[in-house]
Parts: structure tokens; C-alpha cells; sequence
DNA sequence: CGACGCGCGACTT
DNA sequence: TCGCGCGTCG
């Protein structure tokens, strides 16, 4: 997930840690569906009549996006263990196990004395059905898992009083297929070991079997954790619809992404249906998102951050602060510029070139990107610089770039290069209203429709630049190549289905699920009646600094005026309203230009939208 | 010699 | 996931 190390260079800096989501609880205070003007304009002093019109403001929850898909696998992570048995974990539940290893293995048994893989057994390996035992097992820990998630929930809900859109991961795109297939070779390893290291062992001194076996069960937890990641996929989709059906008794808003959630969490965000995400995956850092929370509730041990006895603490991280992290000088640094370090320094989509690390990558985006010679397009400059700048045995097979017979070996990495770069740009995301739609879309087949999305002339300028460079031009131009990497549309109402969770998508969305109706689903949540609140007194504090506001400063106690951080902030209070009128990943130096751009007013942007948004 | 990248082994809940 | 030691490169 995302790029390696570069969380721990840039949290700790330019993050703000032990931040209390509890601050959160008294809401945001926006400005009434009817004051619907560019932030810049609440600026000059209100006559007297105007400020007696009231109420001007209204208050609101807090939005937040979570990346469900992380928390799955932390607490898949977490809980690993428990699909093991507990016995494991205690010398005398140890030397049961080993006798009754020893029993099996001399009884000739096929499932080698191995109660751990329980959940293994169903597919990878005879194809049997779980004995009630490892059935047990299994619900108990689908059920450990689902408490862990649905507790943080609930603390976010009722403690933060936040108001929750859990998103959730769905099909792999295209690009991504290739990687996700090594990956699995390497989990089956890691499945096989875990197995296979229970040797029939005969009998030794009781204190040999002691130490013997002890380093068995550890370097078989350790196994487990190097498989957990990737749990049965059986157990899995158990995981995903008792999670599904859970949330819907819970009545908590999802939806499910149809590809990887980070294009989904970035899409929401940009366009202000929520104000900030919470994450573990550094993607979501060049999408342009403005605010995330990372590390919520602190995770490991080692690290202490965020840890607390009661309540949840979170690192967060403005979009505007990663300049000033220290760990690695991202000083004016855009969107894009992040993106292609990303892909650079080796991602999901793409591996790094051997060599190239977090570190180098920065170094040549930066100096491709600020130097102001440029008849050469910067995409093919910073691949050159790679080429350049990779480990010897890496580049002799890439330069020198008049070897013909080495071209190939170029566009290879090239292709990988611009389509990972494509993926994070242009990821394929379900609007509500549009269906799924590809985020950003510049492609000739888009330009000047209605229905569509407007892109920001920050956007608009940062990928006029990617498209000096010809075969990524082709690449984002035509749908149609595009569909190839980021994968491919479904049929609206089909994607309205999936996004809901109302289809199973392993089985390619022909089956779907018995549910009743009744339950909530995503975007029906239409509870909190915020203009209700307006009649309260409220401190407002205007916002007299500038056109975004802190999300810290926001919450601190006194509340000020959302304005919108350069979009349109959706004046509806429902997620089922996604602002037409806001834009996507700006650079942090752009405020509200966008939002008055002229390829926004010139498009004739979708008032069927508006209408719902107020 | 220093900086960077990378792989291994600690341990978490 | 984090920290540490080693190899490689400049």
C-alpha cells in the first residue's frame, strides 16, 4: 500500500499528532444553502441589513471518509493469531498440541495435525469443508474482526459525533492485476510454510519438545502474520457480507468503491462531500486530498503516538503543511509532482527501478519539475533522470538510449510508468448521480459533455503538462486506453448495485443478494436535520485569515466559518449530495481560483445536480 | 566515507 | 510495522 517509507518522513513533522477526534464533536458551521457565493466575496463587511437576515450560517456535522479496507486488514492483522489456537500461546496448551500432532501424524491423518490452517483447508489445499471445529474458529474470529471495526465506528459516531461514510474496496483494476498475481504466489508461500513447518516430530526430552516446539508455534505465527495479510479468500468474502450486514443493521452509510478505495476517498473529498478521510495509505497524500488522519488509535507498540487510554487519537495531515515536513523537503511540491514521485520511488502500480528509492525520487522530480529549461516534456525528462540514476546492473539494461535493442527494456518500464501515473491521476469512481465515472476526465470522448465532471484549471494545467509527453497524452485522451488500466465501467445501474453492496461482485455482479430493502443503504442516510440547529446560540467567529480554514482551528471550541476551501462546499446536509461546483486535487498554492475558472462557468455544469443541492 | 536502498528479524493484539 | 545492519554507488 502506497509508497514505503514515507509516512514515517513526513508524519512526524509536518503532521499534527495526538490530534483528538473528540475536538471534532461540536461540527462545522457553514453557510446557509441560500449564500451560495464565492468565499471572497463574505469578506467585505455586511450592511447591517444583511447581517440581520438570518440565519446566514447553519451547523453541521463533521464529515469523514474512512478507509474500511485498512482497518479490515488491521484487524485481520490483529485477530490473526486467534485463527490459531489459543492453546499455542501456553506451555501446557503447547504440549497438548504436540502429543495430539503426534497422534495425528502416526494415524496417518491428511489434515497433518494441523488445526491452524483451518480456513486453508477449504480451498487451497483438498477442497473439504471446515470441520465444525475450524467453523468454530472462524466465526469467532470474523466476529473478533467485525467488533474491532464496528467499535471504532461507534466511538467515531457517538463520541466524535461525527457522521461516517465507510468505503470499502472493490475490484482490482487491470493494472494492478499483474502484481497482485506475484503477490499471491508469495502469500501461498507463506500459507504453505505455515503448514508444512509442523514436521512430524517424534518424541524428544520433554524440555527439548518445550523449546522446540515454541520455536515452531513462533516462527509459525510469524508465518500466519505473512499469510494474514491475505486470509482465505473464503473467509474473506464471509468477512465482507457479515460486515456489509452489519453496518446496514447499524445503519451506517458505505459504499464500495469499484476499484481501489484511495480514487473513491480522494473523489469524496475533492469534491466536498466530506472533509477529511481517515487512512493508513499514503496514496491518498498525492490525490490531493486535503485532510487525512492517519495512525487513528496508534497501532503498534513501539510506536507510543496516538496511544491513549480512553478515546482515539489520530496523526493529521494537511495538505498545505507537507512543505514543511522534514523527514523529506516537499517545498512546492503539487499534486502532480507527488504523483510522479510516487510512482517513481515505487508503488502499487509500479515497481521502482532498482535504486530508485523514496528519497532519489524526489530528488529528480524536483529537479525536472523547477528547472525551467523545458523543450523536453517533463514525464520524459524524470524517466531519463531514472534511467540515469538507477543501480548500474538496472541501467545497463536501459541505456545508453541510442541502443536500439535496449528500447524495449525502456518502454516496458515506460508503459508501467505512465499507466501507474494515469491510475493515481484518473482512477475509475462511482458518483452517485453519474454512475461510475473516470475522476478527472480530460479524454476527447469528455470535453465539453454536460454530464460530466468539470476538471479544475489547476488540474487542467498540471496535466497539460504531463501531456507534453505523447504516449501519455494517447494514454489519458482516449477512454478507451484508459479503460485498459484503470479498468472499465459498469452499467449504471449495475454500478449503483455494487456500490451498495447489493451484488456480489466475485461472481461478476450476476447474483444478487436477498436484502431487504428496507435497510439503509449508502446514500439514503438523509438523518441530521442541521438547519434545525441554527436556532442555537453559536459563537461565530468569521474567518478573517483567508479562504481555508484549519481543520484544527475549525473545531477547537470556537467555530468559524467553513468557506469552502475552494470548491463549493455541498450547502445540502446529506451525503447524497456531491458538490457539482468543486474541484479536484489543487495544488496547495491555489485557493478559491478554481471554483470561478472559466472552464468551470463555461461548462455547462450539470443544474439537475444543483437542483438537490438545495 | 556518507548516503541511499533493501532485506531481515523484532513484536504488536 | 519499525529498526538495524549490510551492500552498493558516487
Amino acid at each position: 500500500m502506497g509508497v514505503n517509507g514515507i509516512l514515517p518522513r513526513i508524519l512526524p513533522s509536518a503532521g499534527r499528532e495526538n490530534y483528538d477526534l473528540r475536538s471534532l464533536k461540536d461540527g462545522l458551521i457553514v453557510l446557509s444553502a441560500d449564500d451560495d457565493i464565492p468565499s471572497r466575496k463574505r469578506k467585505i463587511p455586511q450592511t447591517r441589513e444583511q447581517a440581520s437576515k438570518k440565519p446566514a450560517w447553519a451547523r453541521r456535522k463533521i464529515r469523514v471518509a474512512i478507509d474500511l479496507n485498512g482497518w479490515i486488514s488491521r484487524a485481520c492483522h490483529g485477530h490473526g493469531a486467534y485463527l490459531m489456537d489459543e492453546r499455542h500461546l501456553s506451555y501446557h496448551g503447547r504440549a497438548i498440541l504436540s502429543k495430539q500432532r503426534v497422534e495425528n501424524n502416526d494415524s496417518g491423518n491428511v489434515n497433518v495435525g494441523n488445526e491452524l490452517s483451518a480456513a486453508n483447508y477449504v480451498d487451497d489445499i483438498t477442497g473439504e469443508l471446515p470441520s465444525a471445529f475450524q467453523q468454530q474458529q472462524q466465526v469467532e474470529y470474523i466476529s473478533k474482526c467485525i467488533n474491532f471495526l464496528l467499535q471504532r465506528i461507534t466511538y467515531l459516531t457517538s463520541e466524535c459525533n461525527l457522521q461516517v461514510l465507510l468505503v470499502l474496496d472493490g475490484s482490482t483494476p487491470p493494472i494492478k492485476q499483474i502484481a497482485v498475481s506475484d503477490r499471491r504466489d508469495k502469500r501461498r508461500k507463506a500459507v504453505n510454510e505455515r503448514d508444512n513447518e509442523c514436521i512430524p516430530r517424534k518424541q524428544a526430552d520433554d524440555e527439548d519438545e518445550a523449546i522446540a516446539t515454541e520455536k515452531e508455534a513462533l516462527s509459525r505465527i510469524s508465518a500466519s502474520k505473512r499469510a494474514g495479510s491475505g486470509i482465505d479468500p473464503n473467509l474473506r468474502s464471509m468477512l465482507h457480507s457479515q460486515l456489509l450486514s452489519q453496518l446496514r443493521s447499524h445503519s451506517l452509510p458505505f459504499l464500495i468503491a469499484p476499484y481501489e478505495a484511495d480514487g473513491q476517498l480522494a473523489y469524496l473529498s475533492n469534491n466536498g462531500v466530506v472533509d477529511a478521510i481517515i487512512t493508513e495509505d499514503s496514496d491518498l497524500i498525492c490525490l490531493g486530498v486535503k485532510r487525512i488522519i492517519y495512525k487513528l488509535g496508534g497501532w503498534n507498540g513501539a510506536n507510543e503516538t496516538n496511544r491513549s487510554t480512553q478515546g482515539l487519537k489520530g496523526t493529521l495531515l494537511c495538505r498545505k503543511d507537507l512543505g514543511s515536513a522534514r523527514g523529506i523537503d516537499l517545498m512546492d511540491f503539487s499534486d502532480v509532482m507527488l504523483v510522479v514521485m510516487f510512482v517513481s520511488a515505487g508503488c502499487d502500480y509500479c515497481n521502482s527501478l532498482k535504486g530508485i528509492g523514496i528519497v532519489t525520487a524526489r530528488d529528480i522530480v524536483a529537479q525536472v519539475f523547477f528547472s525551467q529549461d523545458a523543450d523536453v516534456p517533463v514525464l520524459k525528462r524524470v524517466l531519463h533522470e531514472l534511467y540515469q540514476m538507477c543501480h548500474k546492473e538496472a541501467r545497463e539494461q536501459l541505456l545508453p538510449l541510442e541502443d536500439e535493442r535496449k528500447e524495449w527494456a525502456r518502454r516496458a518500464y515506460e508503459r508501467a510508468f505512465l499507466g501507474a501515473v494515469a491510475m493515481y491521476r484518473h482512477p475509475l469512481v462511482h458518483d452517485p448521480f453519474l454512475g461510475d465515472v473516470i475522476a478527472n476526465d480530460v479524454s476527447r470522448e469528455c470535453v465539453g459533455r454536460s454530464e460530466s465532471v468539470p476538471v479544475s484549471t489547476s488540474f487542467w494545467r498540471d496535466e497539460d503538462l504531463l501531456m507534453e509527453y505523447e504516449p501519455y497524452r494517447n494514454l489519458v485522451l482516449h477512454r478507451e486506453a484508459l479503460y485498459e488500466i484503470v479498468g472499465r465501467p459498469r452499467a449504471p445501474c449495475m454500478a449503483q448495485k455494487m456500490a451498495r453492496g447489493l451484488v456480489d461482485k466475485l461472481n461478476q455482479g450476476e447474483r444478487e443478494r436477498e436484502v431487504d430493502p428496507a435497510h439503509p443503504t449508502l446514500f439514503d442516510v438523509r438523518n441530521e436535520d442541521h438547519l434545525a440547529e441554527a436556532s442555537e446560540t453559536v459563537k461565530v467567529v468569521h474567518n478573517t485569515q483567508g479562504d481555508e480554514v484549519d481543520f484544527h482551528q475549525l473545531v477547537q471550541g470556537t467555530v468559524s466559518c467553513l468557506s469552502s476551501s475552494g470548491g463549493l462546499q455541498p450547502s445540502s446536509q446529506e451525503f447524497s449530495v456531491i458538490g457539482r461546483g468543486t474541484q479536484q486535487s489543487k495544488s496547495s498554492s491555489d485557493k478559491t481560483l478554481s471554483s470561478l475558472s472559466p472552464d468551470l462557468l463555461a461548462s455547462p455544469s450539470p443544474a439537475k445536480h444543483h437542483v438537490m443541492n438545495n
